[in-house]
DNA sequence: GCATGTTTTGCCCGTTCATGCAAGAAACAG
DNA sequence: CTGTTTCTTGCATGAACGGGCAAAACATGC
């Protein structure tokens, strides 16, 4: 049984059964449970499943959720960060929210006691805000983008131009120091430099992989970041690049 | 069973039931209650529903309600009334759906492969939709109003001016014969009236409690509807009249 | 054929993870 | 208010995991 038809076998009953257990295909290939193991972790590796503990699922395609599961560190390390972007709000203040995940964690942690004027066009935010009794959800509609989770297009733009902002909660982008910040899709961000510019400070919230990564649409620059809030095990060398163009550094 | 299978039946059944039970899904899957409940802790905390006592229901505008008082007839009523809803729809069409549990219901109604193009105001709906490939979805921004679950005021208002509509499901009205469709608050009934004026026709659910009901505000007139759908149990008199003023009724 | 280096595999071990159980707290129903 | 159901927390157990190691299989060069 060579490895490399070991790794066709687990893809076909992948796509057929929607999922593999490691000790179902140890006996089925009549090899031990720790060659399956480094099998799914070499697929696992080149992206094509997704690992969980006791075997594999698909990835991507399968992920039909708007808000597709990341890994458990993911979530709480979101968490983590949305706890200190939100301890930057003050009670009465307006904000843009756009979105991903992180701003999503961001919305949902927000404590029921604060009241604030939110504006957002991602539905996921929106949904996580309508729990929120002292929120004045202000949602930004469009034509809504299943990959991103927000609503994009000319009605989102004249809806944004109408408006003002204390901050903006930046989310689900490239950032580095000489690109600045940049988005996957033309239409995406259109509407993130129209937030960007009708409101007064700028905070992003990042995981480490979003940090020194770039995407083809600018969106802003470094130096129009006023807040920047992630892990504590960010690289040292590309926050310090950060705070020399006066962007303010924030640890979860 | 693997950990992340049974999560994603639970996102399963509960985007096509509407809500999950605890006691329910651990016999179902054959663990104790207890892991049912981390699961449903998890979930929650990734933001994917909301967790409520004795089991759990969508996140987002859905959870208003605790579980309770959602009775399980109500769900199953109005699970049955959109059925029979979605029986009126045809490929390509484009719609207008407001708010409430009802047109909630039909949006998780509709099949994958259909294709539609809707326009909505209320979140319940958008975040039905989301799921759905073949929905070209449109979100009708504006101020939010957490006790109906959808946005009004005058951005939605001029969003709606610049779109048209096949069919347009008015939801959670009082319904009469003389006084017509009426709704509970001015700024609703109003981005009604704009939807009904943009829309070839109106279809309304009811289930029979809203039935021969009328609330201050008036939307349209009886003979305005062209599809009523209704329980099988409801008053043939009160049907009756609506048929004499050119309604067509249909039975869940 | 023989020696050598590489890859694959199985085993061991300390660690992590999922699960069920028990006890106390909280929410609901009457 | 009281009893019941459900929930959370802590804990123990067994399964699954990753890393390290050595043997086996394989390839390569002389």
């Amino acid at each position: 049984m060579l490895t490399e038809e070991r790794h066709q076998l687990i893809r076909d009953r992948l796509a057929a059964d929607g999922k593999v257990l490691a000790g179902e295909l140890a006996s089925r290939f009549g090899v031990s449970e720790d060659t399956v193991r480094r099998d799914l972790r070499e697929l696992a590796k080149a992206g094509q499943l997704r690992r969980v503990y006791g075997g594999a699922v698909p990835s991507g395609p399968f992920a039909a959720a708007p808000l597709s599961q990341r890994s458990r560190h993911a979530v709480e390390e979101k968490t983590r960060l949305a706890r200190a972007a939100v301890a930057l709000l003050g009670t009465g203040q307006s904000l843009f929210i756009d979105g991903g995940t992180t701003n999503e964690a961001i919305a949902r942690a927000i404590p029921r006691d604060m009241e604030l004027t939110v504006a957002t066009n991602s539905l996921g935010v929106a949904s996580a805000l309508t729990d929120l009794p002292l929120v004045e959800l202000i949602v930004l509609g469009g034509r809504y983008v299943p990959d991103l989770g927000t609503c994009v297009g000319t009605d989102t733009l004249a809806a944004v131009a109408q408006l003002g902002a204390d901050l903006f909660f930046l989310g689900s982008c490239g950032l580095d120091i000489t690109r600045g910040v940049t988005a996957f899709d033309s239409a995406e961000a259109e509407v993130k430099r129209a937030m960007a510019k009708n409101s007064a400070g700028i905070v992003i919230a990042v995981t480490n992989d979003k940090l020194a990564t770039a995407a083809p649409y600018r969106v802003a620059g470094a130096d129009a970041i006023r807040h920047l809030v992630v892990e504590r095990t960010a690289p040292a060398a590309t926050l310090a690049d950060f705070q020399s163009r006066g962007v303010q550094v924030h640890f979860a």
